[in-house]
Parts: structure tokens; sequence; C-alpha cells
DNA sequence: GCACCGTGCTCACAAAACAGT
DNA sequence: GACTGTTTTGTGAGCACGGTG
């Protein structure tokens, strides 16, 4: 036990210094990794860091040089899987770059609470503020509100004053429905999410395109807000509905509440009607039947939102990384269709199974 | 369009003290509301800071006052509802509290990716770490460093130098068996959650004692870990069980793996066996059957955090919080059991059905 | 390497202003 | 009108760091 540590004070760079017997400029270089400093000098400096257990005040630090080194992340909406992955993969990419993130989630999107996060995280000198989002309405409120710092958001993009990243939903759409209609589907319809998320409007295009695309017609779509239970919902109508043969549902969770209610009103899945889902949550592949599913990499957008930060900090604008795009992943919730029915129509084309 | 702000310089207390005519120590009293200011001069003040829009600069205010009003949160394992809920929730309180929270999440709660993330919230100044993680090797790891602040864990608890909050997990898993019990059940399997995890610990316990009270015998506990594949493993096990008619089952994603294994093998839920499950996820509901299982108030968890953290902060330590128990969702996946098999073992008692 | 300034703020203290003896 | 007490306001130092000459 020594007795010169009686205080208990926090060692500062002046400590260090004297320490090492060098000038606390000496061990600012060190600590910012400049250049002009002799390795042995640079040695003695880390050596006087390691023995004093120093870290340098972010405090001071932030002070001084206007940049904090964090970044604000808003969060809204209820903790799904898919925001929640995204979440914590940019807050691990944010790591690596040294970068903290200071968290604002919310479960309402309303202006007032909006604006509240983002006055404290402003206060806090973020560098920038990263959006993941439910509904297009709170990037819509955030920017009614002046920032001052760049803004990123997860969405398809195109407005002005905010950097978009996003995954490739149209290709991801197209693919699932693609795989429907390879099955020999010919009546597909579609349960969206929310239509002020651009993912959600992104998948209603890449359907419609596919439809399209093979000369098939698209009836109008039903709009759920990605719970299971908006999935239901619209799943007790279209039990009735014994034309369809497959539905290509915006998110797992209402493809979860869609089989519930398909299989309570008498309709199998895949006999009957097939289902395929969007994000392969963990549990899809427990659902009854297992979910055919496209998979998306939350991974790869939390680091891609990070790379498109550092590039906008950096000033490289338009960094415009290519969005990767879902994969598709075959369970035994979509097979081919029953055999044709007397009333259902089918515009062009002949599909064998 | 004024010329003075052509700097675009971000105001700062002095600007604000010239604008009202007063010093920078009464601006300073008014944002810290502090008594004795007049009223008529607050309010000068407090127009001049609307009009500037100032806002005080937290990293200057953090170097003079050591205090930087933001905590750590360190999240580990998958992104989960209930650990998400509970971050959510948290960082709601937190925010209502004014403090900002500055978020270190990961998938593996390794001693290395942690000691990284500890450090980089100590270089920020948090004022306390809290730990939500899906094992409780994380905690072990953690306090085997030297974090120099309080450190508040969502933990059964009982551990030195830790505070614990925790939602009642013993008290939750009684009411379930209580309620399979009471439908007659006596060959009542468990699923657990890792032993590492202490909520997963008090549900076994729980799961125990109520077997005992009834004087049911409880055969060995399965070991999973909250995922839907081990539910499904265990469930591919338990499916030769004939004896066995009901499984009380640590959450509700491994119910989910488990009835699809239970299923798949030809064993109806809950005409054979009866499930349920733990914490109530958003899906539940839409389980095939719809999953029994008790909800969690993560809500209220989330607000517990912050109630202890502020508590600990002010140094009374030892707030010791009432445990809120969660409470019985009643839904399909748990009925009477079949009626009684040659072989099925019954203890003491007789079970009217 | 050294001395010194600037960053935006709070704190301890000093100086007014005002009230009641 | 000088003396004390209380409220209100102002002054200067210092927090830990980065930059300048």
């Amino acid at each position: 036990m020594t007795n010169e540590d009686e205080k208990a004070r926090v060692a500062n760079i002046f400590d260090v210094a004297r320490l090492a017997g060098v000038s606390h400029q000496t061990v600012s270089r060190v600590l910012n990794d400049l250049p002009n400093v002799r390795p042995a000098t640079r040695e003695r400096v880390e050596k006087a860091i390691k023995q004093l257990r120093y870290t340098p005040s972010q405090a001071a630090r932030a002070l001084v040089t206007r940049r904090s080194r964090t970044i604000g992340l808003i969060t809204t909406g209820n903790p799904d899987f898919g925001p929640s992955s995204t979440a914590l993969h940019f807050n691990d990419a944010a790591r690596d770059a040294r970068y903290a993130v200071s968290m604002a989630s919310m479960l309402d999107s309303d202006a007032a609470s909006l604006r509240a996060a983002v006055e404290l995280l402003l206060r806090q000198n973020v560098e920038a503020i990263v959006l993941i989002a439910a509904h297009a309405g709170a990037l819509d409120a955030i920017l009614s509100i002046e920032l001052g710092v760049p803004l990123i958001a997860v969405d398809a993009g195109g407005r002005p004053g905010v950097h978009s990243v996003a995954l490739d939903q149209y290709a991801g759409a197209r693919a699932a429905v693609d795989h429907l209609i390879g099955l020999g589907h010919t009546q597909i319809r579609h349960i969206s999410g929310p239509l002020d998320s651009t993912d959600a409007t992104e998948r209603v295009r890449g359907w419609r395109d596919s439809l399209a695309a093979a000369g098939l017609v698209a009836r109008e779509h039903l709009v759920g807000d990605w719970t299971p239970a908006s999935g239901y919902r619209h799943g007790q109508v279209l039990a009735d509905d014994h034309d369809m043969t497959a539905v290509f549902v915006g998110n797992d969770q209402m493809s979860l509440g869609l089989i519930h209610a398909l299989t309570s009103a008498g309709r199998r899945v895949p006999g009957d009607v097939s289902v395929i889902g969007f994000d392969d949550i963990p549990e899809a592949e427990h659902f009854a039947p297992p979910l055919t599913t496209m998979r998306q990499d939350f991974d790869g957008l939390g680091r891609d939102i990070m790379t498109e930060l550092l590039a906008v900090l950096r000033d490289e604008e338009a960094a415009d990384l290519p969005r990767i795009s879902p994969t598709l992943v075959v369970r035994e919730s979509a097979g081919p269709p029953p055999v044709a029915r007397a009333g259902a129509t089918r515009l062009s084309g002949t599909v064998d199974v």
C-alpha cells in the first residue's frame, strides 16, 4: 500500500508527463498517435500511462476539440428483431471505430418525444445522429428540427439532407415473389408494412413488378403495422379469398399472425395457401409450418451505417454503398398451389409444377 | 437574415449573459434552477436563452462538475424481446431523469469485448454502469474489472458490490407451475434457461418448490439457452417421455421450439402435453396453439433500474425495491392432462379433471 | 520542450442592493 | 444614519486538455 495515492485522485495528463519526464504535450502526442515522437519516449510515456491507470478525460477533450467522438442513435417503435439487431451491430461497428453511441429509444415517435431526445443528444455534442425508425413519420419529425449535425437514416432514401442506408428491400421482395411464381402461383396477395415506411413501400413495389413481369395481376395489397396482430386481422379477411393461393408478407411476425388466422379458418399452409415472410427472425424456423422467408443481413446493415457515417464525417459525401440483397430461405410454408380450381384466373403463360 | 451571426458560432453562456444584461453566473443560476434569482431577471435570462437557441455544453459542465450525467448500458446476447424491452424502457426512464445513456451492446460476452466496452464507457466518465446480460458469465467478467463506478445488474442478486434489480422470477415460476398443477398435471417437466443466468435458476427453484408443495416429484430439468432451437432439441427428447403431460418452459422462444418438436413427433399440444412459457412476447398470442405464458413487466423493470440507480448515485444504498411478479396469461397451450394412462406415476393426492 | 492561451462552465467568494432595526 | 442580516448579483479561479509560438 503506497501512501502517495491517499487522495485517490485520478491521474491527469500532467501526472503522466511528470512520471515519464516529458511535457504534457508529448503525452498528448502519444495519446493521439501523432508522429514525431521518438519510439523510446513514446514507450516511456505509454509505460507511465499504464502505471498510473491514466485515461484521458473525454469531457476535456470534447471541450477543446469540439468533437465528442459520440454518435446519437434514435430508435422508435417496438423492439423488434430487425431494428434491434441493426442497432446492436451498428453499435459494434461504432465501437470498433472508437466511437461511443448515445442511445435514445422510444416506443412512440411523436414530435415532442423526438424533440426532447434530439435535444438531449445535441447537448452531448454528438457528431451525427442515426435514425432507425419503424415509421417514416419519425424521419419527418426529425427533419423539422434543426439538427446542426449530419443525419443518417435507415431508409430507402431520396430525402434531401438525409444520408440513407438500407438493405435492398426491392430485390428481396422480387426474389420472394419470384419464388412463389416459380412454384406455380398466379394469385399472390401481399400484406405490407405501414406505408410511411420506405422498407414497406419498396417491398410493395417489388411485389408489383414481379407480378407484372410474369404477366400476373396484382390485387390491392393489405396494409399492416408489422405486428402479428395485424397479420392475424388481415388473415381473417384473406381466409375467405379462395382465388388466392399465396401471400407475400412484409415481415415474419405478420406471417405468424396470418398463418394463425388461415389455419383457424380451416385453410392449410402450405396445402391451400403458401406464405412467404421477410426478415428470418430466429423464431421463423419453428413456426408451424417452418416459415419460408427472406433473410436480411442486419449485421451488414449495421456496418454499412457506420461506413456511411464515417464517410460523411470525413466529408466524403455520397459513399452510396451497394445495397445488400436479402437471401431466400426455403422452409415449409410455401409450396406449389393446389390444383387449379374454377374461378382461378390466369392472365398469361403456363406454369408446370 | 441578421448578419451578426455570420460566423454561425454556437452561443455560449456569456452571449446569453450579455444579451440579458446580467453576469454569466446569473445565467448559470437560472440554468440550474438555483434560488435567489429575482423572477424578473430569471425571465430576462430565459428569454435570451430562447432567442439565442442556447444549449449549455455538456462537455464543459462535465469537466468542472466531474459528473457526466450519462449512464453506461451494457447488453450482451441476442436482441431478444425481454432484454431489448428492458433496455428501451430503462432508456426512457433515464431520459426522464435527464440522464444520457451510452450503449455497449454485444452478441458475445467474452472478457475481452467486455473489457473494451467498459473502458470505452469509463472514458466517457459514465456515472454508473447498467448490465443487462443473458448469461451471468458477463457479470463475472465485469466484476473482475475495476470499475470505479457503481454497477447495477438485472440479476436476482446476492453478489457483493453489485446492485441488483429484477422481476420476481421465482413467483412467476410458481404461478406457472401452480397453474399446471391446478389443471391436474402431476408429471411436469421443465426446460430452463442457461444455469449461469439467475433468472433461469430462480425459475428452476420456483418449479421445484411448487412441485414439492403439491407433493409431486421433480424429474431432472433440461437446460436450454433461451433459443427456439434449444427448445426444439429438448422437445425431440421429451416427445418420447410418455409419462410427462406438461412442460414449464423458461421462455416463449424455447416454447415455440418445443411445440414444434412435440407436434412433429405426433404429440398434440395441449391434447397430449400442455406447455406454458415465460415472457409473453408479442408473437406468443399467435403460436399454434396460442401460448399460455407468464407476462413480464419489462416497462416496470426498466423504471426500477433507474430508480435503483438514482438511489445509488445519491448514496442511499439498498433501496431494495419490491420485485414485480409476472402475471399469468391463459391462452390455449395448457389444458387438463389426458386421462390417466398405465405407467403414469403419481406420488400423492388425486386430481379430478 | 516550455509557457501560455482558449474551450464553456461551476464553484467559492466578494460585492452590491435592500430590509429592518 | 450607522449597524446587522438577508437576498441578489458579479468576479476570478480552475477543471483537463489541445494548440501556438
